[in-house]
DNA sequence: TCTCAGTAGTTAGAGTGTCTAACTATTATT
DNA sequence: AATAATAGTTAGACACTCTAACTACTGAGA
């Protein structure tokens, strides 16, 4: 993903960038939670967070909810980087299906899918 | 892995050495060969085959074919990390048959081979 | 309402993992 | 015999992740 990044203009994003920030919601998200669902600990994602936020794609507000609380939100960049990402996904679906065939590569996202919800159920 | 090896009595095979060990042939591989399946430079790789020769894993033997060459060959510990390695991928994989079934495990085994195939033919 | 335990985020510092550049020794080519 | 190529290595820098310890704020109970 992050060499599909590259190339589409985002080549700061790296790897351990990408394991944070692919958790990011639109409208924020907390520092813990991005800990939680990265399986990272806080003060890496702190860490993380202050160098996506260096390079212009995430900013810090308050929690209005909470005054010990910090909403990470996606700059205009982000959501650009964030629009890039998907389209990639979307390529490289599509790039693998016509390798292995669209009826073999939707039972191995089915399968998947099925593993996933297995071992971590969605909450 | 690491943690299931950790768990039966291989704590200091940390997932960057696994990345390096899990493509030693059992009658030596060369560190060429290493950096090339492991998807790392030959650096890393000489790095982490320090570590392994330190903790008593792998050992170095001159390659009769090649003066330039090394051959780096698993120890008789190495060899018994690589046996608690196979027991725990095949009950992962059978814990894993429980949760979702065995007909789906056995799409799921045959669509990723599958795919890997594609990806990176076999030489 | 005051106190204090718990929670959100942070800072400091260490160890690990990975890279690029440059080097030595040996082999293969011409 | 000279030179290019290859196998492995060393040196040094940067990136990633952790544990321990800290600050600020919240919320529950006396």
């Amino acid at each position: 993903m992050a060499a599909e990044l590259a190339r589409r203009g985002f080549p700061d994003l790296r790897p351990a960038l990408l394991a944070v920030a692919q958790h990011l919601q639109a409208d924020g998200s907390r520092v813990t939670d991005l800990a939680e669902r990265s399986l990272l600990t806080k003060p890496t994602v702190v860490h993380m967070v202050d160098e996506l936020e260096r390079l212009g794609y995430v900013e810090r507000r308050p929690d209005p909810a909470d005054g010990r609380a910090k909403l990470v939100a996606p700059t205009a960049r982000g959501l650009e980087a964030e629009a890039a990402g998907r389209e990639a996904i979307g390529q490289m679906r599509d790039a693998w299906a016509a390798l292995i065939g669209e009826r073999s590569m939707a039972r191995l996202e089915t399968e998947l899918r099925r593993l996933r919800e297995a071992l971590w159920p969605p909450a």
